[in-house]
RNA sequence: GGGCCCGUGGCCCAGCCAGGAUAGGGUGCCGGCCUUCUAAGCCGGUGGUCCCGGGUUCAAAUCCCGGCGGGCCCGCCA
């Protein structure tokens, strides 16, 4: 691939090093080429190199410098000026004209695109939200960001294989599948998604076992602590209350049915127990209500555009023995210990070693307590069902890189489960796994919370955003079809997800999140569907042998220039995994590009080599935002 | 108690790692622009003690130290 941008600053380094050593001095051409930089104001020049940060003999021979810069007449430089020990620099129109032409003519649709000359394969896990209620808007992001890490490997030309880990063990389940069963498997309401019903079943269950216990505990209590626990109670039977608002009858039967419990909790460790065994009275019930909630979270992902190529069932993976084949592996480590009277692994011992450390990339200063690997009633714990589901994501893909796509709160699990796989003996696999951290999302107003059915669900958000759609549509006098607005809406959806870093929380706003304004999805759908339209118009072939040399002034020599850029920005954010860089750098272009079509016609262009050049502009940003929504997963939507 | 992350106009975010120009966008609010390629657009205006206090430096939103405020982790939960 080439590079024009980098080809530009290339050039702008030789003539200023040139430059400088007609002067007598030196500085390193790297490190200039390292300091070129997009000034901040179009009066500034179109590159700019800050010289204190070169040398101090340079800042005061600034104004020399630059008219020998300029006196060299160089392809590229057509003026260079000095302002507060800046050199900023012009770029010749004819320069930037003749490396678009020929970047764009010769890769096309491809432009900017680099694929790996060895591909590797590649496994992302994402998602792999629990089979207890529907997705939220904390799994969405997690659904955008997977997708999107999947999308920049595929465009690398790796192998890429999307995997769902389905954890139907455990006892988030358990809860499910003894609810369930207690009321005997219950259908959804005609108006609610299967997956929203049995979340709410879910949540009330687990709620009506924490009255029972709290209510115990409270009996023995005193004072200040009895009123603690009498205070937690009712914010449980409020979460109950409104559960009950939603699916009345489902929390009737279910109290009615729970009230004989004796101990509501011990039979759900039971079932729990029961369900790892694979103890057959309750395999079918459990199958049952595992594949209800996998459906209703299939939908979901179906209308993000996002699919899965594997649904790895956490009851398969034990059920192949895998998880006791690490249990024995374990066993026999030189970590292996009894911690709290379960056997355990002493990975704070590993994670002493620096040399591990950064092999593994455990983070500085984190403690690492020992990995206790199975409970005393014999069943396992989920990092050790995870260390089994690591080799087997290896194993079965001949996977070069594994990624996790795990809530940044996760970050001393994974870190264990990577010390563990080490410590087993799977050094490469450990190397290789890459825990890709986010932050939570937090929606304002609402402390979230599975266990207590308070969440925001992808459902529920989409069909505002759609709704929000619609009428914005009708508004304006355009139908648009079904397909089109769900298009329109989740990629809405999809920029908020991307926009911000991955490393910080994000605030969602439901009201705010469904404005479908500029700054949005929207925009840059809006921005390629204008750009589509000139070029429909047009309909001819580009004829890149009769384009303008000098007609780039103004908008369009700026937008030429971040045109240009792309191949650079691109570049960095399939190799940084950075999403949000992608999406401001597309803010940019598309402004710049609003802004020039409104005053700049193209079809009406009389002169042909300066029509011919407008429509390399538009050319190259079609191609530029389609290029990054093969990236981002946003939907080309051919009218708007 | 220990550790990690965050704090930038009313609201959301970029810039911080590799210190340098008058701190950028978006949104909100006010005003203007459709006989010309899509007005989900464009143009103009409004709005900031870069959390606070020290330090380093010719130069600090950026680096260092100490606070304050918010979030998360330190489970025989996941």
């Amino acid at each position: 691939m080439c590079h024009p941008y980098t080809d530009l600053k290339k050039c702008v380094t030789i003539a200023t090093s040139r430059a400088v050593s007609l002067l007598g001095l030196e500085a390193d051409p790297d490190k200039i080429m390292n300091l070129l930089q997009e000034p901040p104001r179009p009066d500034f020049g179109d590159i700019a190199l800050p010289l204190p940060r070169l040398s101090r003999q340079l800042v005061e021979k600034c104004g020399e410098v630059a008219r020998l810069i300029e006196s060299l007449e160089s392809e590229c430089v057509e003026r260079v000026q000095c302002v507060s020990s800046y050199l900023n620099v012009w770029v010749k129109s004819s320069y930037i004209v003749k490396k678009l032409v020929e970047a764009l003519s010769k890769f096309g649709s491809t432009y900017g695109i680099t694929r790996r000359e060895r591909p590797l394969r590649v496994v992302v896990e994402f998602v792999s939200a629990n089979p207890v209620h529907p997705l939220h808007i904390g799994s969405g992001r997690n659904a955008v960001l997977g997708d999107f890490i999947a999308r920049a490997h595929e465009l690398s030309g790796d192998h890429v294989e999307r995997r769902y880990y389905v954890n139907d063990l455990g006892l988030q389940v358990a809860y499910l599948v003894y609810g369930y069963t207690k009321i005997g498997r219950p259908k959804h309401p005609p108006e609610m998604k299967d997956d929203h019903f049995l979340g709410l079943l879910y949540a009330a269950t687990s709620i009506i076992s924490d009255i029972v216990k709290l209510k115990k505990k409270a009996a023995s209590l005193v004072e200040n602590e009895a009123l603690e626990a009498r205070k937690e109670i009712d914010s449980l039977m409020s979460d109950l209350l409104r559960i009950r608002r939603k699916a009345p009858e489902l929390v009737d039967k279910l109290m009615e049915f729970t009230e004989s419990s004796e101990d509501l909790e011990q039979e759900v460790r039971s079932i729990a127990q029961a369900l790892e065994r694979g103890e057959p009275s309750i395999a079918d019930a459990h199958r049952e209500v595992v594949d209800r909630v996998i459906s209703g979270i299939r939908e979901t992902l179906t209308k993000l555009g996002i699919s899965f190529d594997k649904w790895d069932y956490e009851s398969e993976l034990v059920r192949s023995g895998l998880v006791s084949e690490v249990v024995r592996r374990a066993q026999s480590s030189d970590f292996f210990i009894y911690y709290k009277n379960a056997p355990a692994l002493d990975l704070g011992r590993l994670a002493r070693d620096p040399e591990v450390r950064r092999a593994l990339a455990i983070p500085e200063n984190l403690e690492v307590p020992p990995l206790i690997l199975a409970r005393s009633d014999g069943t396992t714990l989920y990092t050790t069902r995870d260390i089994a589901y690591a080799i087997k994501k290896f194993a079965e893909s001949g996977a070069d890189m594994v990624y996790n796509v795990i809530a940044i709160e996760q970050t001393l699990p994974q870190a264990q489960l990577r010390l563990a796989l080490y410590a087993l003996g799977y050094v490469r696999e450990a190397k290789s796994l890459v825990h890709y951290a986010y932050e939570i999302v937090n929606v304002k107003g609402l402390s979230m919370s599975g266990r207590r059915a308070r969440y925001v669900t992808v459902d529920e958000v989409l069909d505002l955003l759609v709704a929000k759609t619609r009428e914005l549509a009708e508004s304006r006098g355009v139908s648009l079809s079904e397909e089109l607005l769900l298009k329109i809406a989740r990629s809405a959806l999809k920029y908020v997800m991307l926009s911000v870093s991955p490393k910080k929380t994000l605030v969602f706003d439901p009201e705010q999140a469904v404005e479908v304004k500029s700054g949005t999805a929207t925009y840059l759908q809006y921005t390629l569907a204008r750009a589509n339209g000139i070029l429909s118009k047009y309909g001819k072939e580009l004829d890149y042998t009769k384009v303008s040399k000098e007609g780039l002034v103004g908008k369009r020599k700026e937008l030429a220039l971040l045109i240009a850029r792309f191949p650079e920005v691109f570049r960095k954010v399939v190799v940084e995994l950075t999403p949000e860089d992608l999406v401001s750098y597309l803010n940019r272009l598309a402004e710049v590009f609003n802004s020039w079509y409104d005053t700049d016609p193209v079809i009406a262009e009389p002169d042909e080599e300066l029509r011919n050049l407008k429509l390399v502009l538009v050319y190259g940003t079609k191609v530029v935002v389609e290029n990054s929504f093969k990236l981002l997963g946003i939907d080309v939507v051919e009218r708007i």
